[in-house]
DNA sequence: TAAATAGTGTCTGTTAGACAGTATTTT
DNA sequence: AAAATACTGTCTAACAGACACTATTTA
């Protein structure tokens, strides 16, 4: 329909445009991704007939250079502009993991004016979940500036003010990133206010101790993210190893959702998401408990 | 703890550093925003004792340069190096509507090499939801290349196949909009696969006809987004006017999620989101109907 | 009285929460 | 037997879907 040359109005073809099309020479931001890592560890405990407890862990990178010299920063680096955005991301991913094949989501892009002192950065943040037994190499190696944190996050305070149109909330999030060697941790205060017809969200970083950048911002947008679509998709399985107990699925609802579950009601709940196999834990100090596997071949997964 | 100047391995300290950096001289992709933006609309209907029908409308504008010339595009345009995302967008929602005080969220960042024909472009896309009576002058009306469309999609086809580790699922989802004058049509695919532990979801325009760049998939996205979000928030009151009915309300929960809701259920499940009022429909034709406004005091928003 | 929409009452089946109780293993 | 976890049965309250019914207005 639309094959025949559309001209402009100097009477130029789409064609020719292209070709003499100069990018011109506006000042333009830089692009980066971000990636937020996670994985499910387990540390040993003391009493072994105790089942081991299990820990979120996100993958920072200590930063060798300024700004935010000997800081912590999410792993992450500059968009080419031969590669996508989820090219850039898949790229950032493979030199912290060393693992090609890791689920990914895009999350959020940050924009503020200031974020970096450098100079003006537009950052895309993307979500990895890894099962842990599948990093081989433990990441960071190679690169002895890279450490995985334990995450854990609490409400400190909640406050709302009704306003003549609405109201305005805040919550202060604590975040707490702990590591071997180091703790970092940080408060955003997250707004939510509705004025008339118009609900807004913000977010601030209000304290912040060892971090680099915005990053811990985008640190509680991820588990907010990670807890909201816990509940209604599948995207859990990505922390899970290919066999599992039910009891071990639970325990990683329970820290992502930051609540403890009631087993029977769990286990109707995710009857359906897993199937049963033939084996069972041994050498548990207790009952075995029978191995489960993510059944991906039900109704619906939405 | 960290005010004692941090020097780098050459001895110098962060001050020194920004001094002097060198923003350098890499090509960068430009960025810009893109906006969906929505209201919600009447039209009359020929029986005046009907309730008159109500429609999902999405703004367009008509291109007047090449690329796509004459082709229809979501509004939007550069990120200035010295303005936000978040500014960006409120500027252009200004400029196409008028009015300052609208719902407004980022929705996804689209970063395909190939997107734009002219040069690298990166572009965040945001949903805007505005009600329709606070739209007081009609948006375009300068812009003579501006105009509202009315939304529809279906799902033409969806196929599943099983793979071995996992399966991969095509939804055909056909996306028609139409204006006064222009009737707009594609079809989106969109893919969803699960292969061991990744899942995955790609989007692809397998055709269409009269949309610029990958808008079309935008729109799919947007709407994908809306519809979600509408299940499990208070949004759809930005789409509301301040008085309403729950009828209409019901009404336009039924355009957005593409489905029939019964009355009574609907009534029991957004009695506490809604406050009464004193006033009545008039004039209708029939039993005249009690108007509402959005009760944002209550208990739990999310 | 008919047409049209507004609004309510109630049955039914499903599901989440609570909790008590049973089962199985190792020390 | 004690410690520890695995797993099940059942009661209850809440709630969504279905549908019939009543109410109110105008032409």
């Amino acid at each position: 329909m639309s094959k025949q040359p559309v001209t402009d109005r100097n009477g130029i073809t789409e064609e020719q445009f292209l070709k003499t099309y100069d990018a011109g020479v506006y000042e333009r931001p830089s692009v980066t991704v971000d990636m937020l890592i996670f994985t499910v560890m387990e540390r040993e405990q003391n009493n072994y007939r105790k089942l081991s407890e299990k820990s979120l862990q996100l993958l920072l990178i200590q930063r060798g250079e300024h700004p935010y010299l000997g800081q912590w920063a999410l792993p992450g680096g500059f968009v080419g502009v031969h590669e996508s955005l989820d090219e850039a991301a898949r790229r950032e991913l493979f030199t912290e993991t060393n693992i090609d094949n890791i689920y990914m989501e895009q999350l959020y892009t940050w924009g503020e004016v200031q974020r970096d002192p450098r100079m003006r950065v537009i950052s895309c943040s993307y979500m990895a979940l890894v099962d842990r037994t599948a990093l081989n190499v433990q990441a960071g190696d190679d690169a002895a500036d890279a450490a995985w944190f334990e995450v854990s996050h609490e409400i400190l305070e909640a406050s709302r003010r009704e306003l003549e149109q609405g109201y305005e909330q805040d919550q202060f999030i604590k975040i707490t990133l702990q590591s071997d060697k180091v703790t970092l941790s940080g408060v955003v205060k997250v707004t939510e206010s509705v004025q008339g017809h118009v609900s807004k969200i913000q977010r601030e970083i209000v304290q912040s101790e060892g971090f680099a950048f915005d990053h811990l911002m985008m640190v509680q947008y991820a588990i907010e993210r990670l807890r909201g679509k816990v509940e209604y998709t599948d995207i859990i399985f990505n922390l899970m190893p290919p066999l599992f107990t039910l009891s071990e699925l639970q325990r990683v609802y329970e820290i992502i959702l930051g609540k403890e579950l009631l087993a029977a009601a769990f286990r109707r709940k995710i009857a359906d998401r897993v199937m049963e196999t033939e084996d069972f834990t041994r050498d548990a100090g207790h009952r075995p408990s029978k191995l489960y596997r993510y059944n991906m071949n039900r109704a619906s997964n939405q």
